[in-house]
RNA sequence: GGGCGGAUUCCCGAGUGGCCAAAGGGGACAGACUGUAAAUCUGCUGCAAAUUGCUUCGGUGGUUCGAAUCCACCUCCGCCCA
């Protein structure tokens, strides 16, 4: 079985420009390849990762991948999949996320000896001149054309504007650039990217006549059709001090019975028979699968041992017994304490586990806050540092939100 | 450039002088039921020294005893015409 089939089996392939051409490259360790990545934040997230996972995939199938870092088209604001304009960053915060995109590319993506390279278009786009630019490249665009991708289609209600307009020729730019410079023949790219994408191929052909290909992977929606790796906080992010392990475990540990063998096949790297075999799980059984993508994630992303960790950690809340060392922990200083002792709702605040006072209160209210195991009734009341230097001090708001509170 | 319409709480959206911390829905959160799932039902959803006080309805000023609501100017957005 080629990586192609590979990947075909796993539910990546969402659309190709030909098929056979890609799979006879791939398979074949002849793909110069790349992925964009725009540094619209300072962490890497789950979309992210699953096109770093393709990536390693493609590197280990003899294939060249390159990381493309969007130093340039982050200025510019990719308008695909949205309904309302990006804020524009700053020069100063994009390269600050650029930085912090290559640390974390790093440990996924083997660069060494030129397996792998890793560009910034900042490089060739944030120096163009404006009428060279679009004399030279302009021509090959159809406004038409563009107006009917895809990608703008929710923008034509809601309003474009042309700065945005203008990141398809952006991304297409770059694949030819990446094409004449590293011979670069292939792009992928989640499925949101495929007009985008085109647009590139298009533009070498048109430029070169040369053909390049592109394929994009299947978004990771949930069965409720919305992208995973969301949650209500926002993404999922791959840096621990964004997402804890914990807390990036337990997404996963609770992701719906529907998605977990969509998600096994797509993100881990098991292989196919034992994820087929899961398959055949059924009711409360599936939990056991929760567990292993739970695993396997935070193992890929945080490391074998963090993933043990948090693993153990999760056991001992979830299932009674166990250690609690590595529970996501709160330390009180001295100054959080009024007149040597805090009550429940600083406790929660403090740690995190309610926004506010006010939301602290009604989670007590409702029944919801728990002490070492006792449900706390009282909103008033009060622990001393003493007491909570005592022993264990864990506090539980709803089912799984867990804090363990220690003293300085 | 001209004409018209719009900006409300996490999101959608009602509200057009006091009865408004602001309907309804979604989402989130909590409870029951469960398998750390889904579905369902219930509660809850600005902040706080909490039967009270404070801050919010794009921005700034103004009218008024009282403004999300009226007026002026500004910013941003959509539609139509150029």
């Amino acid at each position: 079985m080629g990586i192609y089939e590979e990947l075909q089996a796993r539910g990546l392939l969402a659309q190709l420009t030909d098929a056979e051409e890609i799979r006879e490259l791939i398979n074949n360790g002849k793909a110069v390849f790349y992925i964009g990545f725009d540094p619209t934040a300072d962490s890497l997230h789950v979309g992210h990762f699953m096109a770093l996972c393709l990536m390693k995939r493609l590197q280990e199938a003899g294939n060249k991948p390159i990381a493309l870092i969007g130093g340039g088209t982050a200025m510019i604001g990719d308008p695909s999949g949205r309904t309302d304009m990006r804020a524009m960053m700053t020069r100063e915060t994009i390269e600050h996320n650029c930085e912090c995109f290559k640390k974390q590319m790093s440990r996924f993506i083997d660069f060494s000896e030129g397996k792998a390279l890793m560009v910034n278009n900042a490089d060739w786009l944030l120096d163009l001149n404006y009428v060279d630019f679009i004399r030279d490249i302009g021509p090959c665009f159809s406004v038409n054309n563009m107006l009917r991708a895809e990608c703008y289609k929710q923008r034509m209600e809601k309003g474009l504007s042309f700065l945005e307009f203008n990141y398809m020729i952006m991304q297409s730019y770059d694949f030819l650039e990446l094409f004449k410079r590293y011979g670069c023949n292939m792009q992928f790219g989640g499925d949101d990217q495929w007009s985008n994408m085109l647009g590139g191929t298009d533009l070498i052909r048109r430029k070169l006549g040369k053909d390049a290909y592109a394929m994009t992977i299947t978004l990771l929606l949930n069965s409720e059709g919305k992208k995973m790796g969301k949650t209500q906080k926002g993404a999922v992010w791959l840096d621990p001090n964004k997402t804890s392990p914990f807390e990036f475990y337990q997404y996963w540990r609770n992701v719906a019975d529907a998605d977990v063998l969509k998600c096994l096949r797509m993100l881990t790297f098991l292989p196919l028979e034992q994820i087929d075999e899961m398959d055949k799980w059924e009711g409360s059984q599936l939990n056991q699968a929760k567990e292993i993508l739970a695993y396997e994630l935070t193992a890929l992303v945080h490391g074998k041992e963090e993933a043990e960790k948090v693993r153990a950690a999760a056991k001992a809340l979830f299932a009674g017994g166990g250690s609690s060392e590595d529970m996501p922990t709160t330390v009180l200083r001295d100054d959080q304490f009024a007149e040597g002792s805090i009550d429940i709702p600083g406790i929660l605040t403090a740690s995190g586990l309610a926004a506010s006072r006010s939301e602290a209160r009604r989670a007590v209210e409702q029944g919801g806050v728990s002490v070492n195991g006792d449900k706390v009734t009282d909103v008033k009341i009060s622990y001393t540092k003493e007491a909570i230097a005592a022993g264990e001090f864990l506090v539980k708001k709803g089912k799984k939100s867990f804090r363990k509170i220690v003293v300085e």
